[in-house]
DNA sequence: TACAGCGTTTGGAACGGTTCAACACGGCGG
DNA sequence: CCGCCGTGTTGAACCGTTCCAAACGCTGTA
């Protein structure tokens, strides 16, 4: 008995075969290797999948040939910014290769993140992008042992032994102080955290190098995470101050902390840059289009989502022998009204 | 010869029969149908799972079974706050259910959405939720031929005899304007467009009724898309004319628009809600983070996405006869600053 | 005429599961 | 002691592709 299927049943390859008088095997090649067939026949074939509306099982396809056309990509969070244009500069790779990506948020939880580990493995992903929640991520290692190509984002720099893209935070942090100190600041604070992210410590690290060498200080203001809510509090509390103990200038280790910091000190009546300048970091679109624009330190947002998708696909191309590449980009400082430009 | 695999060949079901001795119907029966199998057996059987770290081939599992564990979802843009929330909901719904969700982002793009949904056929997802880009959308009338359920999300309302949800235009119109001419105004503007979206011109035609019967006018200010950029523009030609013949409230089709309008009129020294009381529409997190916290009409997102895909399981469980039902929530108005509460 | 060589096509064996009819087994009533 | 029943388990068919060795047909050469 035929299985009921609703509400109809799709052409397979071998109605593809008959219509066109051939055999499935020919089929499958016009699909997957058109130049092996001859040049009349393909068209015939062609003919048939148009007229018949064929369209592969990709179950089937991925069950015969022993992988899936999928990579999987788990970031923190797509809403964020930073996260969705790496998200598109991925795709846009995978894209060229005909690759579907499967896109999971960790929401900064292990817990979630492992599940989706488990759910890439069910699919058979040829290799994961992922921006680990933990630096030191078994579940990872896990991935990586049992043969899954990893690609570190943004994260988890070079502990593994895997191939890593990266932005050089240290960098960034000394951009954003020696802004600052140009603009004669010599108190400044540092908003981010918490500082157990490397990268919230790295960027600070690099505004004190450069504070130190000017003669200038940084006071951290250490946060629990980096959010718009985080950084009213930051603000509110900087604004609260008496002016002859303010900090005059902060960098925030992300807009949306900053975006925070601004509306917080505006609405208590300091002026923006006059009485406190600001410095956000990956100039994400809104820190343009906020009531005093914003300036910040831009990384190559997509740029780094296609080298890691690029680099991923270079190691599954190299079954086993795979030397692993560590990619750091520079950021850059776009200067705008918040810093008193 | 066996195929090289890289690195190693995972444990196959019949690997984990032989290592509990049982054959492979059982241990499918115990991942598929647990209570028909003798407690003892399934314990083994579980137990040389655990031990082989044996993970079912998704691919052959959707083979065997006809369709695939997965879903699709089109919206225009996951960045947008408004359809990431949806997301969100969506995917929790799918998650309980064990089934995983296939995001794209359509941008707006009538030819990447057909890409998309040949894709998502191809995958053979079990159905399809759409924000489709038009309203009258031939590829989503081929979809729904072709037998794959769709809901349609927030879009495109009733027109194709089909399942959707979506949130009360008209409504977050008339809120929006009866919030203003409560506060005394009657020279309102709209901004929003183009109005061939049905949900721009909903938006307006309910602000107008209500300006109507309140002997109040509307103004309008069509726009080509709902961006903060557009939103700018907009700002500084409402700060460009003389103070007579200004609006001195704008009602935005979305909070985008609303924030950029923001920035434009105070660069420009406009006091808001002083010289210009703004409402939005979305109530997305920016909205309540800007140097004048937003008026917003809110939408219940997240819900949308959550009866969408509700709607979508119905559907798909009661194959063929399924009487499709339309949905519509409503909004409500959050005060803040810029409408000067 | 036979045959080598080449480009094209074919048939059938995987791939790794699900599903279901048939069967084994033990207990129970007659 | 036999037949019956229900519970668990098995074996084999099937899902729709890919892949590859072998077959095929044609041309050119010996």
């Amino acid at each position: 008995m035929k299985r009921l299927t609703y509400p109809l049943p799709m052409a397979r390859i071998e109605d593809v075969a008959a219509h066109a008088g051939v055999s499935a095997g020919t089929v499958s090649n016009v699909l997957n290797r058109p130049q092996a067939v001859a040049v009349k026949t393909r068209q015939r074939v062609l003919a048939a999948i148009a007229e018949l509306g064929y369209l592969p099982n990709e179950a089937a396809r991925s069950l015969a040939a022993g992988r899936s056309r999928t990579i999987g990509l788990i970031v923190p969070d797509v809403t964020n910014p930073f996260f969705a244009d790496v998200t598109r500069g991925a795709e846009q790779i995978a894209d060229q290769r005909d690759v579907v990506v499967m896109l999971y948020n960790s929401g900064e939880s292990v817990e979630r993140e492992q599940r989706y580990f488990g759910r890439l493995e069910i699919q058979r992903v040829q290799g994961v992008l992922v921006s680990p929640v933990r630096r030191a991520d078994a579940a990872v290692d896990d991935l990586v042992r049992r043969g899954t190509p990893v690609v570190l984002l943004d994260r988890g720099t070079g502990r593994h032994g895997l191939c890593c893209v990266s932005v050089d935070d240290h960098t960034g942090g000394r951009l954003a102080a020696q802004h600052l100190v140009d603009q004669g600041h010599r108190r400044l604070a540092y908003a981010g955290g918490p500082l157990s992210v490397p990268q919230a410590a790295a960027r600070l690290a690099g505004a004190r190098q450069v504070a130190q060498s000017a003669g200038a200080t940084v006071e951290v203001l250490e946060t629990g995470a980096v959010s718009v809510a985080q950084g009213r509090a930051v603000g509110a509390a900087i604004a609260g101050r008496d002016p002859a103990d303010r900090p005059r200038a902060v960098f925030c280790a992300n807009d949306l902390l900053a975006l925070g910091v601004l509306q917080a000190v505006t609405r208590r009546g300091l002026r923006v840059p006059g009485d406190l300048a600001i410095v956000g970091y990956d100039d994400i679109d809104y820190a343009a289009a906020a009531a005093v624009p914003l300036t910040s330190v831009r990384q190559p947002r997509a740029e780094l989502g296609r080298v890691a998708a690029d680099l991923l696909f270079e190691e599954i191309a190299s079954a086993g022998q795979h030397r692993h590449r560590q990619v750091v980009f520079q950021p850059d400082l776009v200067v705008r009204q918040s810093s008193g430009a």
